[in-house]
DNA sequence: AAAACGGGGGC
DNA sequence: GCCCCAGTTTT
């Protein structure tokens, strides 16, 4: 079906899949705060910078702010976050005995963990069945027809009920894939696209 | 529902 | 120089 085709292409497109991230979830969950409204160029240096000082909650949690905000200055937020990921880790070491957990509920309690970064985590650390939407999934997916929806919330909703279980969780990293070279918010590069058959946007 | 946070990169 | 970006929290 329609939903199937798209994403078979999407593989066919992107058979690595989206990069080779590291899965471990302390580092998954704090590199993905970190991305929060930065460009992944930005972001993966800037956490490996940040991990070949400070790789532990144990480590982050008892870290000066400055120290922190000198290591991630490149990201969006930086002042903000250096501050949360401190918190983060307090509440890790208090609250889990310093281990992720793998529960939506649990991880949006955590201080700037929202549902896009709970369902990254879970999907890219975890292996869970769950989508997590960004901008790029909430638009590809309104412009492909696949929802209608308003908010990154419904269509997370209304997702899961068009797509395979299976497929939930390889969805986000193909999509950002697509919507940062091709299907791009504006001026997506429908010529060049291979979604141009069945694309309503086109027909 | 809207504002605020914010440096980096593309054009 | 201007606009946008792997969102979340606060007002």
């Amino acid at each position: 079906m329609y939903v199937e085709q798209i994403i078979s292409r999407l593989k066919e497109l992107y058979p690595e899949g989206y990069l080779q991230v590291n899965r471990d979830p302390f580092y998954l969950l704090i590199s993905t705060v970190l991305s929060q409204r930065t460009r992944d160029e930005v972001t993966i240096p800037t956490s490996q910078r940040l991990f070949s000082v400070l790789d532990t909650p144990e480590k982050m949690a008892t870290a000066d702010v400055d120290e922190i905000q000198e290591l991630i200055r490149d990201v969006g937020f930086y002042k903000v976050k250096s501050q949360r990921l401190i918190d983060i880790s307090r509440m890790l070491l208090d609250e889990y005995e310093g281990i992720v957990p793998d529960d939506i509920n649990e991880l949006v309690k955590l201080p700037g963990v929202g549902r896009k970064t709970a369902n990254c985590v879970l999907s890219y650390a975890f292996d869970k069945d769950v989508i997590a939407v960004d901008t790029h999934v909430h638009r590809i997916s309104n412009r492909m027809g696949l929802v209608e929806t308003d908010t990154p919330e419904e269509t997370e909703i209304e997702l899961e009920k068009v797509v395979p279980k299976d497929m939930w969780k390889e969805i986000n990293g193909l999509m950002v894939l697509f919507g940062k070279s091709i299907c791009k918010p504006v001026s997506p590069k429908c010529d060049k696209c291979i979604m141009n058959d069945i694309c309503p946007k086109l027909i």
